[in-house]
DNA sequence: CTGAATCCGAGTCGATACTG
DNA sequence: CAGTATCGACTCGGATTCAG
């Protein structure tokens, strides 16, 4: 998604439906926000290595079967950008950067692991589902 | 020119609007597989509104500021297909068709509350993070 | 009312090659 | 080692128009 407004009369938490809401101005939803992140191809399974030590960038590189270099930047750039990851530079030759969770990232894998139990214990579920004629 | 792709190939390959939404590689992945689906511009949303009762489409229209019945149209079908939302007809003159969680849709409600809690918490200081300079 | 068909821009991701 | 640069393929989602 762009960073579009997504215009919603409704939110995931509470609040009453209200009936016509006139106004245009409704804030980005933030639990959208925060999914589109970590949704993307590679995120979850760098935040899921980074949960249990920091890894330098080739050690990713390898960890992560088919992750491009490039790809590997830009998720870890972009996590980095959320707070969610810690870059370290060691100004060592040659040159040697290590990742590891911030506490912010820290606090995101409790309620990942949650969704992730989900995830398994009803994949099967949606498989049978989506083979299902019709 | 730009990106379109021309002639044969496109007829072939372009199908603009498959019916269950492509899946990609991410079936290998339960938990980033979920994650997709569930993280597209409007998925997150229908499936709240959803939780609170059955919708006709329309109402779904409506209800959501901004999203085209070609979007509506598909996000609903993917999550039929994916066995987490009915759809039920009514033959009535004009047609009425009702959309509502299945029992697997409603057993998502809860995990995705969690993380969606995590995200109304943090958000914050994710929204600062991105604003500091790099 | 409930969609389907078509067109198109913008973003996402992968492959490959190159650099300090 | 830790990235950048460039290119192209593919996908997402919006707008518009039409149909049962």
């Amino acid at each position: 998604m762009t960073t579009r407004n997504t215009g919603v009369r409704a939110s995931l938490h509470h609040h009453p439906l209200p009936n016509p809401v006139p106004t245009g101005e409704y804030e980005h939803c933030p639990v959208t926000d925060v999914l589109r992140r970590v949704t993307d191809k590679w995120t979850l399974l760098l935040i899921t290595l980074l949960g249990r030590r920091p890894y330098r960038f080739n050690e990713l590189h390898r960890a992560v079967e088919g992750i491009s270099p490039r790809m590997l930047t830009r998720t870890l750039r972009t996590l980095e950008s959320d707070g969610l990851v810690d870059r370290e530079v060691f100004p060592t030759v040659p040159p040697s950067v290590e990742y590891r969770l911030t506490p912010l990232g820290v606090s995101l894998l409790e309620p990942l692991s949650v969704l992730a139990e989900w995830a398994v214990d009803h994949h099967t579920e949606i498989v049978a589902a989506r083979q299902r004629p019709s």
